[in-house]
DNA sequence: AGCAAAATGAACAGATCGGTTTAATAACTT
DNA sequence: AAGTTATTAAACCGATCTGTTCATTTTGCT
């Protein structure tokens, strides 16, 4: 029992909640849906919050380990370094976006129903945005960057603008907008290239 | 009674969706909130459903007329142009942004707790987002820049990316990073300029 | 096999959900 | 001033909400 039932419950109602939302999935449709029953539920977890907020913890997890790695496989397959990992972030969001269950950014999503910043599950949300910031600032580091926090800042908003496009418009071709605007950003800040376009930034 | 009871009605209760998202928002709390009889709410609508499309249908008008004139009102001070223009956009989300009841994009919460393509609210939203999106190319389009297409599906990432980082980490800078991002952009497609830094765009 | 822990279904509780009804009041129109 | 129209509060409806209770069955361990 290594996948133990506490992890498994999680795993399906993290899928549940990603396709129906928080407040529109009753916790009886939840039980019919994962195939679990209610008094299991709820043996696991004190109340419907905690649960999202375990939710979001294992959603944290999988997707910065998700994603990290396959901006790595897929940045260094072809003798890749930092800039061109970086630059598969957006690769990476492409095959997530063209998966039949994306559904947007579930992260997004909690902070949106639980608009209280002070709430456990906006905290939990707020938390894996800076955690993966950080990930992201040291990669972009390593690719010896210009302003290396204005660029993770840059790439971040780009990475949910995508997201965001990919959800609202399912517009196909949002990743590969945001790499080419990656690619644009990331040039200019390259410090083995002569000087960028623009170089009255005001800082 | 110009601005009819029905209009005060829509515009109150976007302000409550958005402050409290809507599955979360009873029509009781929505009642008391906006100071208006449950019964009058539902002798100018039939259903709840039909009060959200009402208010998505008002926050596009008002949101799109907003932003649009507010980009040409800070984008023309100094004579500027089209480009100022554009990158005015950001400057007029660094407002929104620092606004007390700023939270969010509410389409975008839209479509989050309504899933379904199909569902009116669903669609309401993409509307919207096609809406602008006319509007925005026609305003590259003058900026004569190259890829006009392109550049505003970039632009619009840049957009809603900032409008999430702003929500879920309550980060300032984010209409000023996705400026210098949109300047960047911007450069790279002016056909008044040389040789952008990257030219092995494949289209 | 036998025991303890875990999981089950189903009923239940109290609150709230979206929505309706009703009878009384307030507000325009002429 | 009369009469139509809009608005109100409050009770009410059945369904659903989160969460609990309980008796029964299934499971894992030794």
């Amino acid at each position: 029992m290594r996948p133990s039932k506490r992890e498994e419950l999680i795993e399906k109602s993290l899928f549940v909640f990603d396709q129906n939302g928080f407040h529109a999935t009753g916790m009886d449709l939840l039980s019919a849906e994962i195939g679990m029953s209610k008094t299991s539920i709820y043996n696991h977890f004190r109340t419907k919050e905690d649960l999202i907020v375990e939710v979001l913890r294992l959603q944290d997890e999988q997707f910065r380990n998700w994603l990290l790695r396959r901006m790595y496989d897929l940045g260094t397959a072809n003798h890749g370094g930092p800039r061109e990992q970086l630059l598969a972030m957006f690769d990476a969001l492409d095959e997530w976006f063209n998966h039949d269950n994306f559904n947007g950014c579930l992260f997004l999503k909690a902070t949106g129903e639980y608009s209280d910043h002070d709430h456990p599950i906006h905290r939990q949300a707020i938390e894996h945005a800076e955690m993966f910031e950080i990930q992201l600032l040291a990669l972009v580091k390593k690719a010896s960057l210009r302003l290396p926090e204005l660029v993770t800042r840059q790439l971040l908003i780009l990475k949910d603008g995508a997201i965001s496009a990919a959800q609202v418009g399912h517009i196909k071709s949002a990743a590969k907008d945001a790499r080419y605007a990656a690619q644009c950003l990331i040039d200019t800040h390259d410090t083995s290239k002569r000087k960028p376009v623009q170089t009255s930034f005001a800082f």
